[in-house]
Order: C-alpha cells, then sequence, then structure tokens
DNA sequence: CTGAAAGCGCTAACAA
DNA sequence: TTGTTAGCGCTTTCAG
C-alpha cells in the first residue's frame, strides 16, 4: 500500500510535527523521547524540526512543517511564546490549520492547547526551600528570558519577598546564551555584583557551573554554598555534589499532551490549559 | 502546493528517516541534531524513530519507517549492527529500496554505507594514556556489547598487552543495562571481582559513575584513581574533576553521513566506508 | 457480493 | 508560448 496515495485520499500521513529549539538539550531530547514513542504507539509517525530560538526561524520551520501536511503539531518548550504578543500570530495561524499543543509555555487561542508545569510556584517553593536553611543572599542564574523564564523570576523574587530578602535587579543574573551552560554559569558568578550565599537556577546545566565556580573558589557545597538546580536532567546526578532540582514532571507533560492531541482529533471537547505541579527532589547540594 | 500529490507524482517527499536507539541519549541526540540541521538545509525533512535496542523493534521500526516511503535511512549508533550475521539482514533488506547510512558501525553490503570513527584504536589510545603515566591494575566498564563496544574492548586489550597486563577477563566490567548508568557503573564497581587503580569506561556516563564510586570510597580522582570517559558529552565537562574523554568526531561524521545520502541520491561513486580517527581530550581526571 | 470508476492535486509530456 | 491531459496508487462509492 503506497502511503503517498493513502495521504492524497485521505489528506494525512498520520503525522505530527514535533519542534523544539535543540534535541541536542537533554531536557528537550526527553521530551522529543517520551513523545515519539507515545505517538508512535497511536500509530503517529514524528516529525522533527529543531528551531534554534530566533523567531523568524520558530516561524518559518513552523511554515514548513506545515507545509508537510502534518496532522498536528507539539511546540516543546517556553521559547516559542514571545513576549511580544504580535510575534505568536505564527502559532495561531497555525492553529487555524491543525491542533498546536504547548509544552512549557501557554496561548490563549482556538485550537491551541497548552501543557506546563508551574514553574512560578516551582520557583518559589525551590527559592523558599533555600532560604528557609536561613540563606540571607540569594542570586539566581537564567538563560532565557522566555515564558517559564520569566515565571521562574517571578518565582524567585516572590519567595525573596516572603523571606524579606530586599528587591534587587542585581541578583538576577542573565547568562550569555548559544554558548556552553556549564561555562556561561561559571562566568556570570564571577562577573556578579552582589555577594552571594546561594544560588538559584533555572536549569541544572547552569548549576553545574555554579559548582565549577564554588570549586575554583575554594567554596564547599552546600557549607559556604547552596546550590539548586531545576529539570532533574541525568546532569543533575552527574553532579558532585548531586543538585538539589525540581522535576516539572516531563513524562506526564508529553502523555498528556498526546491525549490532547488525540482529543482534538476527534473532535471532543479539549481544556486550554493543563497545569501540572512541580516536585522538589532534595539531594546534597543544599 | 499539495505535499502529498507532488509525494505522488514524485514517489518521494524529500524524506529521509532518522533512526536511533533513544533520542534521550545525550550522543545520539547530538547526532539527531546535527543531521537534522544539515539534511533540512538540503531541503530534506526528518522522520525520527527510536528504536531501543532490541532486534525485533530496530526490525520493526525500520520496516514502519520504510513503509512511509523515505528517500533514505540514517541509523545511528553502532547497536544496529549484531554480531549475529544473520541479524543484519534488515538493513541489507531496507538497502534494497533507498541508501543507507550507518554511524557509528559498518556492515558491507549494497547501498549500505558506513561511516565511524576508529573506536579500537581510539580505545587503544585512551587506555595507553592512563597506563603510560604509570597505571598498573585498569578495569573497562561498558554497558553495551555492540560492534563500536566490541572494538573498544578490542583496543583496551591491546594496549593492556603492548604494557605487559596480564590478560584477565575480570578486568572487563559489563554493567547492567536499561538503567541509569552513573547508577549502573558505580554499582559494577562495587562488584569488581579484582583490584584496580584506574578505570576505562566506554561513555562518559558511566565514567561520573566512577567518580561516585570514588568519592564514595575516599579515593582521590586522580590521585587514586584514574578515570576516562569517551564520546566528550556534555557530562565530561559537568563533573568534578572534568573527565579525560575522547571526541570522536560526531559533527564531522554527521556532515560527512549528509555528503554520502546525497552522493548516493545523485548515483556518484560513494566510498563503502569512512572512517575518522577520535581525539584524546586530557581534563583533569587522570 | 464482486467489480468498475471517479477523484484526491500535482507534474510533465504533448498539442495547439 | 500557453493550455490540456494522462497518470501517480489508493479509497470509496455506486452499479451490476
Amino acid at each position: 500500500p503506497n502511503a503517498f496515495a493513502r495521504g492524497l485520499g485521505f489528506n494525512s500521513m498520520s503525522t505530527i510535527g514535533l519542534m523544539c529549539a535543540d534535541v541536542a538539550d537533554n531536557y528537550l531530547a526527553r521530551a522529543v523521547s517520551y513523545l515519539e514513542k507515545g505517538l508512535r504507539a497511536k500509530h503517529y509517525d514524528s516529525f522533527l524540526c529543531c528551531t534554534g530560538r530566533d523567531w523568524e526561524d520558530r516561524k518559518q520551520c513552523t511554515n514548513l512543517v506545515l507545509s508537510r501536511h502534518v496532522d498536528g503539531l507539539i511546540l516543546i518548550g517556553s521559547h516559542f511564546i514571545d513576549r511580544n504578543d504580535a510575534r505568536n500570530s505564527y502559532i495561531i495561524d497555525a492553529a487555524r490549520q491543525v491542533p498546536v499543543v504547548l509544552i512549557g509555555g501557554a496561548l490563549d487561542a482556538p485550537n491551541v492547547y497548552s501543557v506546563l508545569c508551574d514553574d512560578q510556584d516551582g520557583m518559589e517553593q525551590m527559592t523558599g526551600h533555600v532560604l528557609e536553611k536561613g540563606r540571607k543572599a540569594p542570586v539566581y542564574v537564567y538563560s532565557h528570558a522566555s515564558f517559564s523564564g520569566l515565571a521562574k523570576i517571578e518565582g524567585f523574587k516572590k519567595a525573596c519577598e516572603k523571606w524579606n530578602i530586599p528587591a534587587d535587579d542585581r541578583r538576577l543574573i542573565h547568562t550569555a546564551s548559544g554558548v556552553d551552560p556549564i561555562f556561561a554559569a561559571k562566568q556570570a558568578l564571577e562577573e556578579a555584583e552582589v555577594p552571594f550565599d546561594c544560588v538559584i537556577t533555572s536549569e541544572d546545566a547552569l548549576a553545574a557551573g555554579a559548582l565549577k565556580y564554588a570549586a575554583d573558589h575554594g567554596l564547599t557545597v552546600p557549607g559556604d554554598l547552596s546550590v539548586t538546580g531545576y529539570n532533574d536532567a541525568e546532569i543533575a546526578r552527574a553532579c558532585t555534589p548531586e543538585l538539589t532540582t525540581l522535576d516539572n514532571k516531563l513524562q506526564a507533560l508529553c502523555e498528556r499532551s498526546i491525549e490532547v492531541l488525540m482529543s482534538a482529533f476527534k473532535g471532543e471537547e479539549v481544556p486550554r490549559r493543563t497545569v501540572f505541579a512541580g516536585n522538589i527532589i532534595i539531594r546534597s547540594s543544599t
């Protein structure tokens, strides 16, 4: 049976477009892995497209995948959502053709379904966990000011406020992006403009960089410095000490995304937004 | 322009099947990332299929992808090649339909092109590097006895022979597979049947496990114990101390694979086998 | 219950 | 040059 002829007749080849910034990123790769497996179990094939982080490229890739007549689109990672609302119209346009599922980000539009983890709450909990132990001078290290990136910053700020840490934007340290995150985090901490006794990060690899910084300066972790990661990637367990991190339920997000998509195909009523709660995993870096 | 109709007419949708055991594996994910990007630059789309490591699944996935009428197949990772030659016939069959490129493994058959790194030589160099520094009791930790896995074992053995280390199969430590490699390596070393002063591994994550073992037993690295990784993955720089490892030129392999595939499409003469040499990266674990 | 034909949307060959 | 048509291979519908 010729797949193209079937495709032509049905106007479908049972294919889902999987888009992410870069599958070399361990977090995104795990998502792709869960999704591909889950989709295959439902007899859908996966079209992979790594878009990079630029808006222009995201948009162009989306149209390219759409031109292949996929049956649905899964956008992995909140960087697909731009702060500038006008720049999200490519997603809304795409949703006019096929259902679009957003993992990790949220956008309210017809035929767009968001499945995400409450990162603001997660980061607030994480920061609280460290401050509760008596730390007084936290810094927050992040690499991307994406949708979830901003939520995490908010969570960090809220926890600081709660623990009477005076607001100070110098506590928010933005690393260089596009380079090795481990190195970038280390470098950014070298150039910090405020003293600090704990480093909260938006991502495990950045936390690994903070451990390097500590080692270089003869600081013990968690004695002199507390460090926290985020995502519970493999690197969190590879580090010494192993990182306290946040499990943001990636597998659940992915499985849910597939269910949402399948329901959308059937024309069933589907919630626009599904939010999971993260889970702190306490290891030995705090 | 309707992609399916074009596909039907041309009997091609400019699509390449990318197969790997699991894209959550950082090494394979990097390869997928390079390949997807490179293929897109040549106006080919990527069909991703994670097969797992079982023979039955590998075979079934290959046929599934083939049934989608891809224009070519790239099999990433030497585990696609079985020691039992009869079990490789699914690749030979696939190559009757479309060109097949093997990354990391090798198989001599019509329309099958192998692009790989000389892992035997790489591992021999790596082991030699450690023995040269005066270590006397090496162990080799590995998780898969795949095509490249066996080559690496050979390299390890050859180096041992050269440095007059008596052959002893107890030096070859096979970890549990299917579980967290960091934990598996640590566990396997706990149960080692011979004393050792250096740990050579087939993969960076296993080396990370060896570092955990050392930390647990109060051994300093590289003072009491030397440890080496393989692949130069992100985890090699996340570890403390950072791992001496082997860069097996993944990007070059991937770029070459694409060139080979494009040449095969054009009907040009293409070398059956392209072998690159790896490159030791000395860091602070040796 | 079996068999023939229309149509899916595009491309390439051929006719005007 | 521009316009028309056959054919790609399957599915579904309708007629026998």
